[in-house]
DNA sequence: AAGGGGTCCAACCGCATACCG
DNA sequence: TCGGTATGCGGTTGGACCCCT
């Protein structure tokens, strides 16, 4: 580990408290920066590198040196889910915590979940994922979407419902997490780093689209009111999303200056609108600094366009409710029960209309009534689920299992499945970190190996899509929204044509 | 008690980007 | 504008530790 004793070489392997004594030193003589510079004049045969690494992650002050709590848990989660593999950025959403110390969790759970075949996302967040595209404007510039499991592609507005479908559709995708063990670079955008971003693409915050996921994000968490810490909540709670209890109010023009800035913005999760001049997002090399400026943690910003909200898909559901436990949903519904019953609060799922209140809370905090909301065109206001991206694709998805179950009955069909949780104190699906919406937030999918002819019977989607190594995301967002953008021009009533004649059949394993 | 597997953590590496002359 | 350097970021690796059998 040492690097040999040649005289100009520089150690490397762990530190020792007396070379942290002299980084310490340094900094606070020259503070920080100029790296390459510190082991000439401090002696520390350490290169910048490490130096800046050492300090970043160990000796710097506030950082927080204790375990992950739940809540920060799931800010990762969210984060995650809203970011990628953007380790950096999400640090500087969680002061005291290094990109280090989350990418090693993340990796952590990602490989423990994955053995289990648990998803690595709660529903709660994936659903909100798929409603945050926001298409209030197009967009002028394509910027890259961090997110492995949005990477859209699209510009105008009638293509940007099927972003979501996208993001839906990998919302089911057993493999939205373990793309990215080895494939995150895949996942996320490939094109550039999100700085880039800042070459030329802004985003507008009036992107921002709809306050009420996000009250509903945070009302499901059910944090303690008087959890203190990290202040990622205290932005969250008490100025960028202070909890509403009337759906019905909306309070973007807030939350969008909130964001001016912030890298929710950058990383094209609130985008979908133009260019904003003079704008620089990028900011200097201080986490922190970003940390003041961005108030989205919860982030799954609502999509008031719900991309699926474009459907008139009435016709299709046979209940708003219902369509979101239908069982071609199963691949959510079905894991959430297998998780489920791994809680020790699974009894009061099971005997407590467990599948009306799950879908109650479903239809109710994670797809506000979008009559409250600014539907696109042909919207159907008087459907609140029924143009939800989850209904229209649970319309046209196959399911997980075999398991013809239906509705509520399947819910309680599965409920006596003995299954081992894997983590049963996993931070969403524990009722005990969250309250006793922890039923709300266990929404689970199996975890299902993607067959090689996901796509295969369509032309579009069979590409590249033969391998496992293939981003799974990739294959399938891109397929989609590929395959999809294709039929764009159209009204929506020959949308949902096409999306229902549209092969999801052939995403066998996809959700 | 020993061994194996899993987890955690620290650190390194390579690449991309920013900065500067 | 270009090239060199510094810095930042994400991926990966490897060791220490823990737990289970």
């Amino acid at each position: 580990m040492v690097g040999k004793g040649g005289g100009g070489s520089l150690k490397k392997g762990p530190w020792t408290s007396s070379e942290d004594a002299v980084l310490v030193d340094y900094v606070n003589k020259h503070g920080e920066g100029n790296w390459n510079a510190l082991h000439k004049y401090s002696g520390l045969r350490r290169c910048g590198k490490s130096c800046r690494l050492r300090w970043a992650n160990h000796l710097r002050p506030n950082l927080k040196k204790s375990a992950f709590i739940p809540e920060e848990e799931r800010a990762i989660l969210e984060l995650h889910a809203k970011l990628g593999n953007k380790w950096a950025r999400m640090a500087a959403q969680l002061p005291g915590r290094t990109d280090n110390e989350i990418k090693n969790y993340w990796n952590t759970r990602l490989k423990r979940r994955q053995r289990a075949g648990l998803p690595l996302y709660p529903p709660d967040i994936m659903l909100h994922d798929a409603n945050q595209y926001t298409p209030t404007q197009p967009k002028v510039a394509d910027p890259p979407h961090d997110h492995p499991l949005l990477n859209s592609k699209t510009v105008t507005s009638s293509s940007i419902r099927f972003d979501g479908l996208n993001h839906i559709a990998m919302t089911c995708n057993p493999f939205s997490g373990l793309s990215e063990i080895s494939g995150g670079s895949v996942l996320n955008n490939p094109n550039q780093r999100l700085k880039r971003l800042g070459d030329g693409s802004f985003v507008q915050p009036s992107s921002i689209s709809s306050f009420n996921d996000i009250k509903n994000t945070q009302a499901c968490f059910n944090r303690t009111p008087t959890y203190p810490q990290p202040a990622i909540w205290d932005l969250f709670s008490a100025q960028a999303f202070p909890y509403d209890p009337d759906p019905s109010s909306t309070r973007m023009s807030a939350f969008g200056e909130a964001l001016v800035g912030s890298h929710a913005l950058v990383n094209g999760i609130f985008s979908a609108s133009g260019p904003l001049p003079g704008l620089k997002l990028e900011l200097p090399s201080s986490q922190f600094a970003e940390s003041v400026t961005t108030t989205g943690l919860s982030t799954v910003v609502p999509n008031v366009n719900d991309p699926f909200a474009q459907y008139p898909l009435t016709a299709h559901l046979p209940k708003q409710t219902d369509s979101f436990l239908s069982p071609n949903y199963s691949g959510l519904l079905e894991s959430l029960l297998h998780e489920a019953q791994g809680m020790s609060g699974i009894n009061s799922l099971s005997s407590s209309g467990s599948s009306s209140e799950l879908t109650s809370f479903i239809v109710n905090g994670f797809f506000p009534s979008q009559s409250k909301l600014k539907c696109g065109v042909n919207s159907d206001p008087a459907t609140p689920l029924n143009g939800t991206a989850s209904s229209g694709f649970s319309e046209n998805t196959p399911t997980w299992s075999a398991s013809p179950c239906h509705e509520s009955t399947s819910v309680q069909s599965q409920i006596g499945k003995k299954v081992k949780p894997e983590e049963p104190n996993e931070e969403y699906i524990s009722s005990s970190s969250y309250g006793d919406e922890g039923v709300s937030t266990i929404f689970a999918r199996p975890y299902v190996l993607p067959t090689s002819d996901w796509c295969s019977h369509n032309t579009e989607m069979g590409k590249e899509q033969s391998t496992v190594t293939d981003s799974p995301a990739t294959v399938l967002s891109d397929a989609l929204g590929v395959g999809i953008q294709q039929t764009v021009s159209m009204n929506s009533t020959s949308q949902v044509w096409e999306l229902a004649s549209f092969p999801w059949s052939n995403l066998q394993g996809a959700c």
